[in-house]
DNA sequence: CTGTTAGCGCTTTCAC
DNA sequence: GTGAAAGCGCTAACAG
């Protein structure tokens, strides 16, 4: 048993054989009559070799077999958010089919984000969601390796799998803002400063990440088909994807002096904390208030919530394809708007 | 802007200095004058030098800087599972912490995952808990390299990390099958087969996963100190950690000649499955019967469940502490139960 | 502060 | 079916 790193030259020498026998014993078994292949294997067990190095085949083949994930500034969040995790698991999914892992970039928000990114050992990268002026999106373009955004921004050079944020926003407004004097919107954050606010007509513009922004967007559109200024609607940023926040932000809301007799929320995480707090405040849903959601997730079953649905694990899986070189199909119009309770008609 | 790959030695020459200082350049910037720094990085930006390569540093340096992740059988079931994504959120966070990234090696139950294994370039594992006979526990232990196992096997030569089982199944145990009739256990799979059966005083022994197995001994510990025999508590097993199957499940346990009045759940998931069936039949919790959970996850809180309360999130971050070279600190005793309005007293 | 040497462990030629 | 040579791109180790 080598206490030390065995190396395929070893195995070679003791099985008597070539070091290009023992190489082909573990790439290319056919290739190698039984005889050599036995020794060599017989070799491998008694030196304790633990197979080709991987980094040196890496390093050799010109590919690592695997993809890397960015999941944006604070790896925490990610993994709190449902949605990111099927996203993950679509990523999972394709990857584990081809025989390619996924390398989870870690980054931190801090400065040698860049550097993870440049240093991370993958043949492409998936980027969750970012601000359009993440300096992860120039990083990930200065490897020059296959990559695919997620949600936004559009990258030159870069593939992008999105659903259209604007028209699912636009359509799923239509339904929530029907009939409404106040409607309110409880939005994701605009920026990656991710800072709480409420403030009436948000320029769409102002956010800096697209999914956000073309959300807004849609909001807008609808509520001006309905015949309300924009600049009459509140916007609620919250810092974080999160039913207490998002119940917290409600129930100033409510408070107000005009408080909101709809709310399109741009989460079912969020849309569950603000039927909550509208629970609290004695609000009947739909009657006094109507609430929509977005993604379509369990939540919103539970509470039979009118939300966006989408699903986050084919868009994964579709970047995975994407980043493999495979056609990425457009997901423009993979949504549909799903109507429940918690709106009328 | 160079179409193949450049190399440092390229961006060397065009610079006019030796190819260590250029990666001194990246490597040790201090190292290096302003001049020759300034010198390397305007070549490498009009070559257009994506940075050093992953692949030769890691083969060079002999580390890879990346923990691998063997989730088990089935990547999907992993990712349905949150106390599973909370582990691996645990175990992002040190790496990230440590400049290290996570790759989650593609296991899909089928003969090649062994390989997989062998070829994930990683520097050490952390094995997510698994049955006693998985070949990739073999596998992971081939590659010679530092591994860790949560939950169980306990493996010679690896990591262990782990709260005792055994000791908090017979303190939840206590709680909710006391003053019962026919207490009951909603259990998870005892085998990688993953097979539903319903049966009684299923020997804990037959457990090939250590964490069910244990669980199971310590709710017979505590089934018989309440002068309960063994054989009389029904056992049923659960191909899969889900509301929906848990609460078929105990639907039929509920309609048998001898219904459960108390049953033990091993995940929150499954508790709240056995209580939504409860109510269906017409129960009164915790009257009629009483229920536990276990993990204290954000469902347990919502429903009231009393559970056993643990850390997942803690012990991945551990095991990647451990699997880094650190002290694996004992979480044996990183349990609670947390008593609530699903059982008595 | 900079450079020379050596070689990490493997697999792609291309020959036999 | 087997093997010899060459070198993937980089950095530890040691001079200067």
């Amino acid at each position: 048993m080598g206490s030390k790193r065995v190396t395929l030259a070893q195995v070679a020498e003791l099985a008597g054989v070539s070091v290009m026998t023992a190489s082909y014993t573990y790439n290319q078994p056919n290739r190698v009559s039984d005889q050599a292949r036995s020794k060599v294997l017989a070799a491998a067990a008694q030196l304790g070799y633990a197979g080709p190095d991987p980094s040196a085949r890496s390093l050799r083949r010109g590919s690592t077999r695997t993809l890397g994930v960015v999941l944006g500034e604070h790896l925490s969040y990610a993994f709190d958010d449902p949605q990111a995790v099927s996203f993950l698991a679509g990523i999972a999914d394709v990857c584990a089919g081809h025989g390619y892992g996924v390398t989870i970039v870690p980054i931190t928000g801090a400065a040698d984000d860049v550097t993870r990114v440049r240093d991370a050992a993958v043949d492409g990268f998936i980027v969750w969601t970012t601000a359009d002026d993440d300096p992860i999106i120039a990083a990930v373009r200065a490897t020059k390796r296959p990559a695919v955004v997620h949600g936004g921004p559009a990258v030159r050079g870069m593939g992008l799998v999105t659903i259209d944020n604007r028209a699912a926003a636009y359509a799923v407004g239509l339904v929530v803002f029907a009939g409404a004097q106040r409607p309110a919107v409880v939005s994701c954050p605009l920026s990656r400063e991710r800072i709480s606010t409420i403030t009436p007509g948000v320029a769409p513009s102002s956010a800096l990440f697209a999914v956000t922004r073309h959300r807004l967007e849609g909001y807008r559109q609808a509520a001006e088909e309905l015949g309300i200024a924009w600049h009459d609607v509140v916007v609620a940023v919250c810092a974080r994807n999160d039913v207490t926040e998002a119940e917290h932000i409600t129930a100033t809301l409510l408070a107000s002096d005009e408080p909101p007799d709809a709310i399109a929320a741009m989460s079912d995480e969020q849309a569950a904390g603000v039927v909550r707090a509208a629970h609290a405040a004695g609000r009947v849903i739909p009657d006094d208030m109507t609430v929509s959601g977005w993604d379509d997730a369990a939540v919103a079953q539970r509470l039979g919530l009118t939300t966006v649905a989408q699903s986050l694990r084919d868009q994964g899986a579709a970047c995975a394809q994407a980043a493999l070189g495979g056609k990425p199909d457009s997901y423009a119009d993979a949504w549909s708007v799903v109507r429940r309770t918690t709106t009328r008609g």
